[in-house]
DNA sequence: TCCAAAAGCCCCACCATAATG
DNA sequence: TCATTATGGTGGGGCTTTTGG
């Protein structure tokens, strides 16, 4: 600064200097009072220019340790952050990732859905979040785009429909896209359990308690780990030489899982039934307690997920309980890496759930069918 | 830069070119064949100047209808669409709401939240989230901050406790914040339903089919709905001069209804109970199964909330229906007129659940009740 | 009715320069 | 003199908003 202390004003310093300077691009006012406090004043504050400033943000080096003290002082003590949006702007990526939830707001989606937040957020990147109800191809789509022009940094889909991986893969995003699938599925990040597996452990705990006829109730057909489960089911039945039948669908929920058992029940040929979740479960036992049936006595059964209220279930739910918090850490864990290298990613999806044993899983009866009447109390 | 560029070495590529530009602030160059159209590629498109462009995209005035036209036809031609991040660094607003889900990923906050969702997308907000598991008055406010430096424009909390909405309270976030909060809460803009009400219904339902012992299960001591509910029971049994009893206190999961329901079974006193909500409920029957009492025959059961797995629970759950839902859209609602005029912003608080009744409530133990259960296929 | 031009918004990249060794 | 540092200057980035034709 060329004897700026010649002039009386010397005082004023750099806001002096730019307003002299005249070109005045950079340098703006003041911070007015109510205003978040900019890069400038904490320059101004500091005695540097606004560029160095950033360098002690960035921590790039070329900045005197002194200089990055007295600097770091001053943003301290403005309590200064630098603004997510002019970053965004200037590096053209936004330090936030966008999330999508497509489906029912059911246990499973929801705490991987909050993992996933809280992982993302101790990263240090935000989320910003788009989800519906119902999996909507064009829906998708926009929410996709929204995200895009939001320029977040990696897009997470969190929704078991096949279809929703189709859309994505159809898109391109121009930014990765981490999935949770459980099928493989070429193109694109996965996370996941390992649901086959999941669903082996549950048939192989029936078998070795020595069932030989066991139903299996599925999810619906569009659902990666429905179909997922099924194949680890009759795969497990094969091992062992069992009869695989044809599974009876539900959609998820109870009101399916009920009409299930009914099917199941009327048809009598199971001894025991792996259902492809709790809430189907619940229904099905609702079904059996409805017709008379026992369980574990008459029939065994086995859920999947051990969501909260498996374990207070009539009976208690034998389930496979799958940890979605860390499925939601993994999630973030392989936005990670893939933002860190895209080629390298791996994907994480060899995670095996844990089959929890409770009260609705016991040996088969050796004798035939015993129907008490209807709802007949305990007492 | 005082003629430094006269210099021949013109050809040195990009920094030349932007060297050689010299003032060219506004009118960039051509998009790159990759990325997003800007309004200066619609404006060239469209045969107009990128601020009429401007005018179009926002609804001004002073556009002739044709012109209009063509602006937009352009828009839909380049599919271009504003770019969040320079809208909100010239608008210094961002578009987007902050959501905060603090707690359990329970049906009712994974609902609301949805809803809020699609309710933010329909209204043309992006929605940023900061969930968190449990509520710590740090995080809380770490995540609130973390909000406003995206230049959130409201901040919405989703979370029973009592002490999420004391520490917003505490904050001057200087932005609008609202709240699920079913107590009075001033300082704060509300949403909730009439949770008094609420119980009021169950309770009443369980006087009008002749209880006079009625007990009451309630949630943490913590939670606003709680307390509503709780007085709600107390005053439906005030109203008809019956007695009030201290209520049982859980925690909304399953368990803490289990360990209620002995101790309500091990009284004895009660014949019906108006239960905090739903899981608590299934955890008390799952009790009532164990000591061999008979629902609704011994005991009647009403519960809270109406998750998607009530209806299949054994008995099927007469319960309080909630439509979280549409408290979800409710909470954009509140918004979106708190961000129109926040003094004359009204709350939502006066919806008033819905009693569903099922089979878990009947009247008191009059004869043996002898139900037969719907339509078991006895072929 | 429209355009032109320029000033922000707040930050990051790159280049230039000053102060050191 | 020439590398090194340490620092400052300038130009975007894409949009909104004036001001003045």
């Amino acid at each position: 600064m060329s004897g700026a202390d010649a002039s009386a004003r010397a005082g004023d310093g750099p806001a002096g200097a730019s307003g002299a300077a005249g070109a005045g691009t950079s340098a703006p006012a003041a911070s007015d009072p109510a205003g978040v406090p900019t890069m400038f004043d904490v320059a101004r504050h500091a005695g540097v220019s606004h560029q160095t400033v950033s360098r002690v943000l960035n921590d790039l080096p070329g900045v005197a340790a002194a200089t990055r003290v007295r600097v770091r002082e001053a943003i301290a003590e403005l309590s200064y952050t630098p603004s997510p949006t002019a970053r965004a702007m200037a590096r053209r990526r936004s330090g936030s990732i966008g999330l999508i939830q497509a489906g029912r707001p059911d246990y499973g989606p929801s705490s991987a859905a909050l993992g996933f937040n809280e992982a993302a957020r101790d990263a240090g990147y935000t989320v910003s979040q788009a989800s519906m109800r119902t999996l909507d191809a064009d829906v998708l789509r926009e929410a996709v785009h929204r995200l895009v022009l939001q320029r977040v940094e990696a897009i997470v889909l969190i929704s078991g429909e096949r279809e929703g991986i189709d859309v994505l893969r159809g898109i391109d995003a121009g930014v990765p896209v981490v999935a949770v699938a459980s099928e493989v599925e070429p193109g694109l990040h996965r996370v996941s359990f390992d649901q086959a597996a999941g669903a082996r452990l549950a048939t192989e705990h029936l078998i070795a308690l020595g069932h030989r006829r066991i139903a299996h109730v599925a999810g619906p057909a569009d659902s990666m780990d429905a179909a997922e489960r099924r194949r680890g089911v009759a795969a497990a039945l094969a091992d062992h030489g069992l009869e695989v039948r044809e599974p009876i669908a539900g959609d998820w929920l109870a009101a399916s899982g009920h009409a299930a058992g009914r099917r199941l029940l009327a048809d009598g040929w199971a001894s025991a039934v792996v259902v492809g979740n709790d809430q189907m479960s619940l229904g099905l036992l609702h079904a059996c307690h409805e017709a008379g049936v026992s369980v574990p006595g008459d029939l065994s059964v086995v859920g999947f997920d051990d969501i909260p209220e498996a374990a207070y279930f009539t009976p208690a739910l034998t389930t496979v309980r799958q940890d979605f918090d860390s499925l939601g850490r993994d999630i973030m864990a392989t936005v990670a890496d893939v933002l860190r290298d895209e080629a390298a990613a791996p994907d994480r999806t060899s995670r095996v759930p844990e089959l929890v044993v409770r009260e609705s899983t016991a040996p088969p009866r050796p004798i035939p069918l015993v129907r008490e009447s209807a709802g007949a109390p305990r007492a």
